[in-house]
DNA sequence: TATAGAATTGACGTAAACGTAAAAGGCGCG
DNA sequence: CGCGCCTTTTACGTTTACGTCAATTCTATA
């Protein structure tokens, strides 16, 4: 209604004209990030984004930008939504931000020794079922090469 | 009723005596193998435990321990109760038993590889977090020690 | 103006493997 | 005889991050 104000005339669907507003609505940033528009009204949902409203329609700016690269990095090396929403939330521009760094440090300690300890969980899965595979392997040889048989 | 049928006396609450049967109840059972009641009647519902009954009371035997020990493995390598279930239901105490061989081969196949992708992952998310962390730690210690800064 | 393409909210569904009552029946012991 | 412990069945709850309709409204374009 007022997103594209005045002049519009562009081939192009979501263009902001007036200032360096750079705002986008829900389906480029979804595809500009690479996930679905249900994934942004959930993290909306859960006070992960705050995008703003041109009546109903959700507009996303630098911000929501930043604030979405934030939670899927956090995302990618492990945390909950609701840690990465702990850590956004102790964000104030005014200050240095010591607090939220010490925190965002204190969960990825705790994070990275999960993931060691899942790497390692991984590796003994790997060298069992490798194990595994090769006595079935065996198994599935005998049966296929019944002539040799017993004793060494 | 009649699970301890003669001569009963020991102070010991499950010991079939009459033939070498080795039947346990669910608790032993649970406590042998370091899972809960609760586990039990679950995969028994899943179909993957068919314990005998005296009247209501479960009584596992050899084979369910067998089999309790192979979808332990399973599990332990990362299979869903569902593909445990789907090899051992091929199980034919008659024959070579190559298809489920082959069965649980290829599915091993598919489970390492996905194991080897998930660890990859979890590189890459420790990489990325202690990456992070590098910087999180830096920039800390410039807050708490302001004094020298800009350039090197 | 008709129509296709976005966007909205709401709400139920999914996957996995159990956890956790709740209510009740049996059993040996002191 | 009553207590405590074990066991049973039934069934709803949990966790996480969305997927998948459904019904509706807006908007841009031909």
């Amino acid at each position: 209604m007022k997103l594209i104000s005045a002049g519009e005339t562009a081939a192009n669907t979501n263009m902001s004209v007036e200032a360096g507003e750079d705002l986008v609505r829900i389906g480029e940033m979804a595809k500009k990030y690479g996930v679905t528009l249900r994934t942004l009204r959930f993290y909306e949902d859960k006070g992960l984004l705050n995008p703003r409203r041109d009546g109903s329609t959700r507009l996303y700016t630098r911000r929501d930008k930043a604030r979405l690269k934030l939670i899927l990095l956090g995302r990618k090396v492990g945390f909950s939504l609701r840690d990465v929403k702990q850590m956004m939330d102790l964000y104030d521009p005014t200050g240095s931000n010591t607090k939220q760094l010490r925190l965002a440090l204190d969960k990825s300690e705790k994070q990275l020794a999960r993931l060691q300890k899942q790497r390692a969980l991984i590796d003994d899965a790997i060298n069992e079922l490798s194990g595994s595979m090769s006595a079935v392997r065996r198994m599935l040889a005998e049966r296929s090469a019944p002539q040799a048989s017993a004793a060494s």
